[in-house]
DNA sequence: AACCATTGAGCAAACGTTTGCGCAAAATTA
DNA sequence: TAATTTTGCGCAAACGTTTGCTCAATGGTT
């Protein structure tokens, strides 16, 4: 039938009413009668009339859109991050303009510049690996548009952002182990230079600590994450004077490589706990005896809700100060019950 | 600094030029002269001038945005898929606005009219599980706007879409395991309401018949895909009369539901082989011998090029009858290098 | 009968950009 | 030198909607 959307113009054209009234009369102002309400309605619904957003939000000067860039959309953490980002979206009446940089600095640029471009009115970023400076965020301060930083927090000061502390987490993972009557713990962390590790180490030391046990830093090995990187420092660690009884592996994937090498080996009995990435641990047979959990859908929730708190705050009174909203969602250890 | 963006007014103010001028300098109008460009194009990135995307989509009727509704963002299929979407929009300059139906057919009606209204260019789909009436698709067509189904496909006539076909690969698996000397191969396979289903049981058929076997119905068995409904039809199975000694299963988690089950038994020797929905098979110990690959990668950036394609078609010649693509991505039996 | 308050509705501007058309000045041709 | 083309730029409309202001008609109060 139609090609071109109805507009309020041709209702207005058909009624013999001017466009005001029949956009008054849409939005329920008191002004207009209720027999020209009826009548605008009426034929609204029957023209199948939908508003323009695009020229609602060009006039407001409001998209109701907030970009979304992420690393991987199709790793776990992240996607389920994204699940929950969209909910919120969903419930606030907002919708979802997304992108993957793919862990690279310059594409994660460009979709920044895009993202402005589209005039989102918030953005949730979390940065790529590779990202090492941070000034093309700098633009959407001065336009007034919060950002709000997710699980990959660059390292500069005056940021919203919502990430999880995995200090605790691994404290009490550690402090598990120890409960459970292990005196030697290993810990398999990744590259030194990222903040989870060191707060792995941290929540470690603790713990030790905690216990009034010494804490000896060569049972905590760096590991490039990969397969080989894994039964390399698993090499190191069954070679130790202090062969672990235990141990923390940086991620599910490490668990699994580290427990496929010792059963390889055909050793038994050391107990590992990871940190959860993956749901299909569920369904495997050998799994780590316990995880950190990080709630990705949570995080993800909060830092949606956030974002759109900040859009929605009142104008931003110049004079008082700016705050900053730091969340930490605190990670967690889950011991699955035994199958 | 500024509060408000830069706009192509203030830029012709300052150089006491009209905007038109400045519009078709930033754009390289060749009825400006070269000096005048420069003078502006200086000005611009001095002011840090982006053009209003929302004045323009208004304007000119193009949102540059496809939409993007799947069930479930968390589940690796979908989450694969939207990397392909995402990454072949980047690559052609469009920007995805996604939401999930969370397999609820009422959400994702509203998630349809949002898309509407957000006057999207194109809409890509993977129907929810629940949907079973299909006219809020039909303003779209009413609007022009293309819509590109995907994966899971309504049973309607005249549409667009990108999906798999598993009795391919359905059938190389149940080769597979014929070469492999199997006589007796059984079949998990999902709710006989699905055209998957129905797919992998035609599959399953023509490899018998190409191999001059017997076909035997009661081998394929249907199975709500639960734990426990797994363990129930493989208790069928194993009861048959001429016992499995291969098994086709509808997915990776029937898969592994299913092994554990035989393992739990202390059954030996039974193969399975799966269809891949999941990375992380590859981390574990008993795994499928093969699997079907479906590709959702793939499949994503197909459907992405082919709504983009539509968006960017030439105008709908009226009279010409409309064509309906209609693209199969053939699934493929992968067989994993023994470890 | 004169006045005021209320109700209902229209006019026109505004948002930022693109683009068809027009027009003057400069450059080319005859 | 006059006629013509080219070059460079401005004017104004258009996109669909919201909203402050204005204003006429109606009804109610003195």
């Amino acid at each position: 039938m139609s090609d071109k959307p109805t507009t309020i113009k041709e209702i207005a054209k058909i009624l013999k009413i001017s466009v005001s009234t029949v956009s008054r009369a849409l939005n329920d102002h008191s002004s207009i009668g209720l027999t020209t309400k009826m009548r605008v309605k009426k034929l609204a619904t029957e023209l199948n009339y939908e508003p323009n957003q695009k020229a609602i939000q060009f006039l407001q000067g409001k998209s109701h859109i907030i970009g979304v860039i992420l690393p991987e959309l199709s790793e776990s953490f992240f996607s389920t991050a994204i699940s929950g980002i969209e909910d919120v979206a969903y419930k606030r009446n907002y919708t979802v303009l997304l992108a993957q940089s793919h862990d690279d600095a310059d594409r994660e640029k460009l979709l920044v510049e895009k993202m402005k471009t589209q005039r989102v009115d918030g953005l949730l970023v979390s940065v790529s690996k590779t990202t090492s400076t941070y000034e093309h965020f700098e633009v959407f301060k001065k336009l007034n548009i919060p950002v709000v930083f997710f699980d990959r927090i660059p390292p500069i000061k005056d940021i919203h952002y919502v990430a999880s502390n995995l200090e605790n987490g691994t404290y009490e993972a550690v402090n598990f182990l120890l409960k459970k009557g292990h005196r030697t713990i290993g810990m398999i962390n990744g590259p030194t230079t990222l903040v989870a590790s060191h707060e792995r180490k941290e929540g470690y030391i603790k713990a030790m600590i905690s216990n009034r046990l010494k804490f000896d830093p060569s049972l905590i090995v760096s590991c490039d994450l990969s397969e080989s990187g894994t039964i390399e420092v698993m090499n190191t660690m069954l070679n130790h004077r202090r062969k672990p009884t235990a141990i923390v592996t940086f991620n599910d994937y490490v668990a699994l490589f580290a427990m496929r090498y010792t059963r390889s080996l055909e050793l038994e009995g050391i107990d590992f706990v990871s940190y959860a990435n993956l749901p299909i641990i569920n369904y495997m047979d050998y799994t780590p005896i316990a995880s950190v959990e990080q709630f990705p859908y949570k995080q993800g929730k909060k830092a949606a809700d956030i974002l759109i708190d900040l859009i929605n705050r009142p104008k931003n009174e110049t004079g008082t100060e700016q705050a900053y909203f730091n969340v930490v969602v605190e990670s967690e250890l889950i011991i699955p019950n035994p199958k």
